[in-house]
DNA sequence: GTTTGTGTTGAA
DNA sequence: TCAACACAAACG
């Protein structure tokens, strides 16, 4: 996951304050953390912690007060979803992905991988890049459609059955755009035998503000019971997630893109999406099982 | 010997 | 529900 900057910001202020804190006055007491849900250890550390039915969930030591602070956010989200106070709020504002992961987890399961110090890790697996493209200009084009590369779609992507009838629609939910759902149509095309993201593309091309030379990453998380998103279809709930990264430029801070609030200083903004596909069509469910 | 994290208490 | 504190269990 990419920290924010307000993170790290704050990171950069204990880090200052922490010690070095003007007449510091020789308080020779372990100071209390600043920090929700988190206790200093005895040598130094810092432990997290987080309550719940009268009884407390220990989340382990760590050595940075604010690795601390996050192990008890990741707690908080998992046990008592957004509503619960957090350290970090910026850091889990936009997180839908990351809400699903931790919602088709076990409790205990987040807990223990908190205590191992392993979330971090099993979080970005969970939501590593399975198939990557640039975007072409007729990507971005009036073509609607996006090709996905033919290895990627193969590997990566249901497998279409030619011989449905029905079209493959795979779902999504913008990650970054308060839970709302994308929609595109998946298909080969066997003129130009490729496979592409049809209709409801060239939306997500105009309202994302997607250049040629932008990144769109697919990537899949491990799958899961998933009460999820799902549109009552039939077929495998695959978990899935699309990324958009925007290309660096040189020059030109912005590229005129309307309505969605590029990146200022031109960094990569992170589009994520995730979602759950969805076959239209009972034979492409039944396929989608094998 | 060191670190973890539980027992426990009192405040919010 | 929460953190402070003490200290025994767990660890290496």
């Amino acid at each position: 996951m990419s920290t924010s900057t307000q993170e790290a910001a704050e990171q950069q202020d204990w880090m200052n304050g922490g010690d070095e804190g003007a007449a510091a006055v020789a308080s020779p007491r372990a100071p209390s953390s600043r920090y929700k849900g988190v206790v200093p250890q005895p040598n130094g550390r810092w432990g997290a912690q987080i309550y719940e039915r009268h009884a407390r969930v220990w989340l382990g030591t760590f050595a940075d007060e604010a690795a601390a602070a996050r192990a008890y956010d990741v707690a908080a989200l998992r046990f008592r979803g957004r509503g619960g106070a957090v350290n970090f709020p910026a850091a889990h504002a936009a997180a839908a992905a990351e809400m699903a992961f931790l919602a088709a987890l076990p409790k205990s399961e987040v807990v223990d991988m908190l205590r191992k110090h392993t979330y971090d890790d099993e979080l970005r697996q969970a939501l590593a890049a399975a198939a990557a493209k640039d975007v072409t200009p007729s990507d971005v084009g009036r073509l609607n459609r996006l090709v996905v590369p033919k290895l990627q779609a193969e590997k990566h992507f249901p497998p279409l059955d030619e011989t449905a009838a029905a079209p493959v629609l795979l779902a999504f939910e913008d990650d970054a755009g308060g839970g709302k759902v994308w929609r595109f149509r998946y298909s080969y095309w066997s003129s130009s035998q490729s496979y592409v993201l049809t209709r409801g593309w060239s939306r997500f091309v105009r309202e994302k503000g997607l250049n040629a030379g932008d990144t769109v990453a697919f990537s899949q998380a491990a799958a899961a019971a998933a009460s999820g998103i799902d549109a009552g279809e039939v077929g495998v709930k695959r978990r899935m997630f699309i990324e958009c990264r925007k290309r660096k430029r040189k020059g030109s801070s912005h590229s005129g893109v309307p309505g969605d609030g590029c990146c200022p200083g031109g960094g990569a903004r992170v589009v994520r999406l995730f979602g759950a596909n969805i076959a239209a069509a009972a034979a492409i469910g039944a396929s989608c099982v094998r």
